[in-house]
DNA sequence: ACCTGAACACCGTTCAAGT
DNA sequence: ACCTGAACACCGTTCAAGT
């Protein structure tokens, strides 16, 4: 079953093995994770992909939660731009969403960039875009910096949510936990019923982002 | 130096070895977690803690992200009721800030947090405190039950944004590549100045979280 | 039922030595 | 300067065997 037997060890079969510099490290990463997820973009698997040792790569890349951000502007490059059509509202909606999406589909890197600042390219294009949307609102200019911040860490960490470590379980558990309480010492939690997990994710994505649109409009910042 | 060697081997001085029990293991796990931080909880630390082999654990334990949650319900413990005085948001405030500052101080326990869902009895009656608070102030019960989701999700994902691997460096890494922009390609950025990273963690974090209530107040959910 | 030694299958990172 | 083999110091989890 396993054919990293002695017999093809020797055989050159590889497909476009990439070279052995800062991009081609990272498009090798972004092609492991795509197939394998992100726990797989270990430095030890990625040498092995590149037919070297580990200790090589650390001649292009710090450790390996830099290598992970590189991988995550990697990805962003497919978000950046806004969209022409609606009003700004929308559109801002609309960047978001493929910010989203993009993190929904990679939720171990959404948590690897709660964590590591990511700083890379296209992750300045995101900020700038928005930017851009929210003054086209009429968000005052620190107003909408610090929104920025707050919608981004809002789709980041609904993203990162979603790693699946056995989070179906982790819900049903909530779920029971709720279910079961008594309403004498919990009353209001039994009052809400199942409204704490009602909704379908694209659902509660969509109202959060709303709620912190509407409450950056009218918060302003402090001197 | 080191004094894992022979001849202190066999001598029992370990002081109050907690039992082998389910409790036993979280208090162990605690007392790690505050002596060294959370990426030192491990089966197999743990288990030299307590005398035996990592095998012996899983008797009581099901996986490390079992473990972790029980060691943040543990310390939820500590942050549970409400306090008697103020307004509802005061109040409201002040039992978020308990929260957010316990995380603080365990931010690789906050990141743990965002995937595996908490379901421990400290962690429900946080909900229910919450939801009580929003309900003095008038929020409509559904709204309030997304809203709690929101409040403790921005609290989680602050904290889990300080874990210290390297961030003053991605800090620095991003003051950098805000700076170095051309007005020409981001004059959104360059408008805004050094908004984007300004304010203290404190700041950020209670500015987000009077614009999460303002905007919960006001936002209501679909149907 | 509970506990364990040993094994399996991995990690990140460093360092001395080579080219 | 770049690259590497080998080592150091770890991981989580399973399983057959013991009590």
């Amino acid at each position: 079953m396993t054919d990293r037997s002695d017999t093809s060890r020797s055989r050159r079969e590889r497909p476009a093995k990439p070279a052995l510099t800062r991009e081609g490290i990272v498009a090798a990463a972004v092609a492991i994770l795509r197939a394998e997820g992100l726990p797989k973009v270990t430095m030890r698997r990625l040498a092995q992909e590149l037919d070297t040792g580990p200790a090589s790569l650390y001649v292009y890349v710090r450790n390996t939660a830099e290598l992970h951000a590189a991988v995550l502007d990697e990805l962003l490059g497919t978000v950046g731009r806004a969209p022409a059509e609606g009003d700004w509202r929308e559109r801002l909606e609309r960047v978001l969403d493929s910010y989203t999406e993009m993190l929904f589909a990679h939720p171990s890197l959404a948590r690897s960039a709660l964590s590591a600042r990511p700083s890379g390219p296209h992750y300045l294009n995101l900020i700038e875009t928005l930017l851009a949307l929210l003054d086209e609102g009429g968000v005052p200019p620190a107003q909408a910096a610090w929104g920025v911040d707050l919608l981004l860490q809002h789709a980041t960490a609904s993203a990162a949510e979603h790693v699946e470590t056995a989070s179906e379980e982790d819900w049903d558990a909530l779920r029971g936990a709720l279910r079961g309480l008594p309403e004498r010492t919990h009353p209001r939690i039994a009052a809400v019923g199942d409204s704490l997990l009602s909704g379908t994710p694209e659902a509660r994505l969509a109202w959060g982002r709303r709620t912190l649109i509407a409450g950056i409009e009218r918060t302003a910042v402090p001197d």
